[in-house]
RNA sequence: CGGGGUGUAGCGCAGGUGGUAGCGCGCGACGUUCGGGACGUCGAGGCCGCAGGUUCAAGUCCUGCCACCCCGACCA
């Protein structure tokens, strides 16, 4: 809670001056839509403000701006040590895709085929071929693994690589549908089936638990239905998030691959019994997409709110001073500065230019965990004050512990945030009397509704016609097995007995 | 691929019946300020999306393009 002493804010407005028309102060509250109202441009509005991309003359490309690209790397550091101590390395293979390669997977082709851009010329030549541009990698590094794999002591092939990919999508938003994205694509071969099933599990726990760690994203995992599997894949299994809207957020997919590939690109290996074999492949992936997730699980009306874990500022110090305590507070907000650089990311906005309360506005509207004001009368007593960014709350800490509490502040509101979070997703995860419900649900709560399903592809697509809800994922158990529907629970459309129990729900 | 919207200063916008461009924020300098988006003075900043056309004269009227954004059907 707020403690109650003198260092509070004063409530009076006498300083800021009268000239000050009520329609501008309303103008910067409006700089961010309120959530309830539009949260469409809610989320575009913490974007901008929050300075984490801009548009670009070029459809449904954006840059990412220093503040959201530190905070992608964070994202993107905290995966690469998991995907390297599961045993992978890093590897890049080319951008362009000959068509000839692209089109050797026949469900591949054609689930990319719409959103492929092409190369079709070099300079004012015709290319004899022409080239994709990668939506995906599959294709191209499985026609370079069937050179590398000739032996069963090649395997497992464990490789990973971060790049771009382009998919001509018509529907764009910032970060969670770019036209061209950042990701990072696992594909490994495996000498039998168990081996390629077990990877795929593995790395998708892999994802849940980076996700929950460090992006405070509590996520369902679980396996993907034939209609929303990805083109070419025996399995697609997925971590599926909440966002603030009730719609859910596909956050990475690993894909059991079987020998679809292996088949079409020729990538066999002498096995042990002297046979010549397939082998039996994975691929998986998460993009910048995670980005805007991030801002949906956490954001709140003024803005970003980033789980210190991934910050890519986590305290920032404002001092707080006047002409005459100028150099004082600055010389010791330096001091504090140089102190927490061991223990934490801190960044010291001495700008002369803004208030301290545009400040305070600023780097809320920028989500870092933890603000440090520190002013003339916190120096008298020897402390500063800390002001969390996800409650909004203040503590008095003396100097002398700041190196002790805040490393502790910044764990409690990871947990706190990820708690938050899953109380979110789970007060929004219902279960339904009947199909009319369900209707209603989606209409107007939405969130996840677990429902009865009775496994036809057919009763899936119905209800996505009728509703926008689609199966997210069948949940697994511990095991990683789907979770068989209870006895007696019946199908929500077509009131035969479920097959399972999954996750509806509309999504991004 | 449909539906809608918008292109005028960095951003947000205004510019009835045509007459050579303005406001707010932001930006720069100086001064006063500074514990929850400070204020004053001065100042910089525009091929009005592009191309045609009508006209003595087009940001404004006409035609045609182009681009981007948003909302829907398809996808990480």
């Amino acid at each position: 809670m707020l403690p109650k002493t003198a260092l509070q804010p004063e409530k009076s407005d006498n300083h800021r001056g009268r000239k000050v028309a009520p329609k501008d102060e309303k103008k910067f509250i409006k700089e961010i839509t309120p959530k309830s109202e539009d949260y469409s441009q809610w989320y575009l509005d913490v974007v901008r403000k929050a300075d984490l991309a801009d548009y670009t003359t070029i459809k449904g490309c954006m840059v990412i701006k220093p503040y959201g690209f530190g905070l992608w790397e964070n994202i993107r550091d905290a995966l690469d040590k998991r995907i390297k101590e599961t045993g992978h390395q890093n590897a890049y293979f080319p951008l362009f895709v000959p068509e000839s390669l692209l089109q050797k997977e026949a469900d591949h082709i054609a689930g990319f085929a719409p959103e492929v851009a092409w190369v079709t010329h070099a300079g004012n030549e015709k290319l004899e071929e022409r080239l994709a541009i990668r939506p995906t990698s599959e294709a191209i590094i499985c026609s370079i693994y069937s050179k590398w794999v000739q032996s069963y002591r090649d395997l497992p092939l464990l490789i990973n690589q971060w790049a771009n990919v382009v998919r001509w999508e018509k529907v764009t938003r910032l970060f969670l549908r770019t036209t061209e994205f950042l990701w990072q694509e696992g594909h490994t071969c495996h000498r039998t089936e168990e081996e390629a099933q077990e990877e795929t599990l593995k790395m998708l726990r892999v994802y849940q638990e980076f996700a929950e760690t460090e992006l405070a994203m509590p996520i369902i995992p679980g396996l993907k239905t034939e209609n929303e599997k990805f083109p070419g894949a025996v399995f697609t299994y997925t971590i599926e998030g909440l966002m603030g809207d009730g719609r859910a957020l596909q956050a990475g997919t690993s894909h059991n691959l079987g020998q679809h590939f292996s088949k079409m690109f020729d990538i066999q290996f002498l096995d042990e019994d002297e046979q010549r074999k397939f082998v039996w492949q994975t691929s998986w992936g998460v993009s910048t997409r995670l980005v805007g997730g991030v801002i949906m699980t956490h954001g709140d009306e003024n803005g970003l709110i980033l789980p210190p874990r991934i910050a890519p500022i986590q305290v920032v110090i404002v001092p707080v001073f006047r002409g005459d305590t100028r150099d004082a507070v600055l010389e010791k907000a330096r001091e504090l500065e140089k102190a927490l650089k061991p223990i934490a990311r801190v960044k010291l906005d001495d700008r002369d230019n803004v208030t301290p309360g545009f400040k305070f506005n600023d780097w809320e509207m920028k989500g870092v965990p933890v603000r440090l004001e520190i002013g003339p009368k916190d120096i008298e007593k020897n402390q500063c004050v800390l002001a969390r960014r996800d409650t909004r709350e203040k503590l008095f800490v003396p100097l002398e512990e700041l190196a002790a509490t805040l490393p502790e502040l910044l764990k409690t509101i990871q947990s706190d945030m990820l708690e938050r979070a899953r109380k979110f997703r789970d007060d929004n995860t219902r279960r339904v009397a009947d199909y009319d419900e369900f209707k209603r649900v989606m209409e107007n709560d939405r969130g996840f509704i677990l429902a009865g399903w009775c496994g036809d592809s057919e009763v899936e697509t119905k209800i996505k016609e009728e509703t926008k809800a689609t199966i997210r994922c069948i949940p697994l158990d511990d095991a990683n097995n789907p979770i068989p529907a209870p006895e007696g629970t019946v199908c929500i459309y077509t009131g035969k007995p479920a097959k399972f129990e999954v996750y509806f729900a509309r999504s991004y």
